[in-house]
DNA sequence: CTAGGTGCAAATAATTTGCAGAGGC
DNA sequence: GCCTCTGCAAATTATTTGCACCTAG
């Protein structure tokens, strides 16, 4: 973590000198954890260089925003507070209106539904705020119940986790059902194999899953930080629904091939978006997992139409089958 | 409309006298449409009343978002807007970063994903912003692609209609699928009589989309205002697609409670949610229609189970459809 | 008559700007 | 030496408040 801050702070400066004032300002800044306002961090610097200026902190900060190492954010309360940028970026809020406390949490289900709405208003969304106001828990209840909120970053790991486990859990069951369903002798092989590696996947980010809370035993019962519903239901539980109501070979392929790719996409796009961590790099060997077995599934559903080629000379599915490997 | 606002004006202040400059301020806030800021207001009314205070104004809309007459929202510009709240309350909005301009839309999607997120952080939530940020079409191609983005109202009633019709058209489908494969005499009278009303009904809400459409016939390129994927997707075809694969009529029964009950409480909820209007109305008698699907199936639903225990003496089953039916 | 509403001007609060001087390259 | 950063103080902007006055019930 002291890298990547180090890192930030050299090379973010687009344009500007290096200045030792601003420097001090952006490291106090970093060095905080959660939603600063400007005269927050006015406070915060005066106590360590008595001859830092209001203005010079209020310029560091829109010079940290237009750099991308912070950002303004806006709780209604008639001033702008700032969070560093680098670690979760396009995160929500759960403010709370009694304490003025702010809870983030990220959610891929309404990200989507917000694109979903930019779209149809042909709209470029560029940033969406979400921000839910009411009563948090302690507030409401009278004394603290959850410890503190934990470090971030950890609790992301643990929803990546729990996500990919989720997903490996309906691929394996996808692809043992697709295995029992199938009556091609060489079909069954790919199923099996896949359902294979998927329980040997599985097991490791299990084993992982249970050393992450070894580490940190209170993670468990933290709430939920990720939200992303696709994980158990949309993506191979679908598929494995779909199955039961009999389907053929190539028809399993193309709905695990579609199952691979969805999932694919979700990990690779979602752990780019973050800054080193724990999580990120979770998210992106899933995503290469699932890459590989997406390659595997295309190159077998060539084979199979090959095969078919062979044997009844329809150019209709090769066509079909052209366009769904793309 | 008039009517709705000369009610608002009389009934709506809570505490305090009736005061000529207060009503004038009322009365040309409410004529306004769109957000406007104190300074907006302040300017309008000094057109009509020159001696009207800047504070007055600042007071009167306080006492506005007190009253429930108007909301204050947040754009992010350091200042605040205020909008009329009793027509389309709980509202989200697009905004523009070049025009400064805003356009609201409806999501019961985000609205559930937002619930979700707030309970699953045992957060009470009582208000939520979502707000995307970006650049609108007009400002983005060029010139002004649609025409005036029409009035909320009857946008609010074409997708009212446009919800309506779907859900029906997939209870239309889930009742003869039902119908089709039950092979109960009785069952299928049932289930072949609700695919008939809601055939009937169809045809009526089809008829008045029509209708709606010719008093304004640019409604229908307009774009969404009402976002609401359950309609289609969550409520009847999820049960259209269980029947699929094979289930007794109990559990046809059954699902075409959870159906409506679901319909029903959906329709309920978001037509109460809304002052007087077509779109309310079309909601409410709505839920009327599946509330009396939902009772019939009940009432069929305890029969088959009186039936049963006539033959079969089971009490396992009796409990558990007393639950269901609750 | 009196509680509350109103106008004006002054206060506040967050943030920005003008300008002269300081400091790094 | 030039260009940018910095501090200070003054300006700006949105909104609130104090206070004397006014007005409806």
């Amino acid at each position: 973590m002291a890298t990547t801050l180090q890192d930030l702070t050299r090379l973010k400066p687009s344009g500007g000198k290096r200045s030792s004032k601003r420097e001090q300002i952006v490291n106090v800044f970093l060095r905080q954890e959660g939603h600063l306002s400007a005269d927050d961090l006015v406070d915060l610097i005066r106590r360590e260089d008595q001859r830092i200026g209001r203005a010079t902190v209020y310029r560091t900060l829109q010079w940290m925003v237009d750099a991308g190492i912070a950002s303004k954010v806006d709780f209604g309360e008639g001033r702008f507070r700032f969070e560093h940028s680098y670690r979760q970026p396009r995160h929500f809020h759960l403010i709370c209106k009694t304490c003025h406390r702010s809870f983030e949490f990220l959610s891929s289900d309404i990200e989507a539904l917000v694109e979903e709405v930019a779209t149809a208003r042909s709209f470029t969304a560029s940033q969406s705020v979400v921000q839910i106001y009411g009563t948090c828990e302690e507030c409401r209840t009278g004394r603290n119940s959850t410890s503190e909120p934990g470090h971030t970053d950890m609790l992301f790991a643990r929803d990546a986790l729990r996500i990919a486990i989720a997903t490996e859990r309906s691929g394996l069951e996808f692809y043992s059902r697709a295995a029992r369903l199938t009556r091609d002798a060489r079909g069954r092989k790919v199923f099996e194999d896949l359902a294979h590696e998927e329980k040997e996947h599985l097991g490791k980010l299990e084993a992982r899953y249970t050393e992450l809370l070894q580490r940190d035993p209170k993670l468990e019962s933290l709430p939920t930080f990720l939200f992303f519903k696709g994980a158990a239901h949309g993506l191979f539980a679908e598929g494995a629904e779909r199955l039961l109501r009999g389907i053929n070979d190539q028809q399993a392929l193309l709905i695990g091939i579609r199952c691979e790719r969805g999932s694919h996409r979700f990990f690779k796009k979602y752990g780019e978006r973050f800054e080193d961590s724990e999580g990120k790099q979770i998210f992106l060997e899933f995503a290469d997992e699932e890459r590989e077995h997406l390659d595997l599934l295309v190159r077998e559903y060539r084979a199979l139409l090959k095969r078919q080629g062979r044997t009844r000379r329809t150019a209709r599915h090769g066509s079909a089958g052209a366009r769904a490997a793309r």
